[in-house]
DNA sequence: CCCGGTCTGTTTACCGAGTAAACTTACCGG
DNA sequence: CCGGTAAGTTTACTCGGTAAACAGACCGGG
């Protein structure tokens, strides 16, 4: 009888995910069902649908955040900065302070590692990825100061920065010291914008 | 009593394909299930599923073909030709043979607007999309002529010309005139690679 | 103060993709 | 002719995801 009176709202949407999250990191995401997240949140299956709209999200529910720092990364870069450099600069102060879009977070690995064992959550991360390229394309469309090619340069600038956080997955799931992680992934990026800005 | 004499491995592989890809352009892709399938193919619904792992194979079988043309193109390179300038040729070959690949053949916008309206048929794709752009990376990694960032060169080249074709797919759905859009098409391939080449 | 709507969650029942296993039937080489 | 292998079949199952009808809490207004 799961009648507690705290008819929280988000607040069963974190607990629902706490949870799942615990389980998945436990046992890997494809041993666990929906119904055993439910069951271990007391809760019905249909309600962690009314929270998520797919499994993958029980797991990956911070992912939306990014599309708001790609977005802001753009917005609200100096005049005399172009987008590239803006980018650049935003990812290497991301690199710094270690946070988890850079997947350079301390105590992260169980879940690199977890998430890179599921098929079904790398393909949840391909699609993510064509919304970060989404909303960035329509962020330089609507930018008075850029001039170019949206879709393309959001397209190159995604699919760079990829590249870069795949190889220091990587190199994370190897177990290598993170300071030296750290390092390569700042030096992996800009080698990569480079190329984008001045060419291969 | 489907017991026809002719048991052609891979020719019941083609008929159940043909036979999908029919129903699909009919009644859209989500708008029929396997099981029928199978009963139109005069076939098992486990027998589809031993032809083909994933329902959305059924409409884009002939996807992998892609890879090979991707591979080849870098491998087979005149000595003088970089890799930018080699997948860049090859890119307008296809587009002047109205070959699937550039999506100008002639006939297939039925087709394309099917696969546009799955958001499964899409996330396949987007998969797709990556396991090409492994092929390539391996390709440039394994390439004595070729000094550079394989991962990074392969994910922008990927990158560069997905953008283009969605831009050409737009127009042809927009029912414009095919040869025009060839020569937009060209265009958009020869503005993404010089982008790559020559930087934003 | 109660009435109605809205929000959160529950129960039940269902659908469709994909998998497992055990069995049949055809074909092919020795 | 015999035995193995490849192609299919049937049956039965799992699991993610959806639909619908319902129950209780909370809130605002008459």
């Amino acid at each position: 009888m799961p009648n507690r009176g705290d008819r929280g709202g988000s607040r069963t949407r974190a607990h629902i995910a706490e949870v799942a999250t615990g389980l998945f990191l436990e046992r890997g995401f494809d041993n666990v069902t929906i119904v055993e997240v439910a069951a271990a949140a007391g809760v019905s299956k249909v309600t962690v649908f009314s929270h998520f709209d797919r499994k993958e999200d029980l797991l990956l529910d911070r992912l939306p955040d990014v599309v708001e720092i790609a977005r802001t990364a753009v917005r609200e870069r100096p005049d005399d900065v172009g987008v590239v450099e803006a980018v650049r600069r935003t990812l290497l102060a991301l690199a710094d302070e270690r946070h988890g879009l850079s997947v350079l977070e301390e105590g992260i690995d169980e879940f690199l590692r977890i998430v890179g064992e599921a098929p079904t959550l790398i393909a949840r991360l391909r699609v993510f990825e064509h919304e970060v390229e989404a909303a960035l394309a329509e962020e330089l469309e609507s930018d008075t100061r850029f001039t170019g090619d949206a879709a393309l340069l959001a397209a190159l600038l995604v699919a760079a920065y990829r590249v870069v956080a795949v190889a220091t997955v990587r190199r994370r799931l190897a177990g290598d010291d993170l300071a030296a992680i750290a390092t390569a992934h700042q030096e992996r990026v800009n080698r990569a914008f480079d190329a984008i800005e001045h060419g291969i």
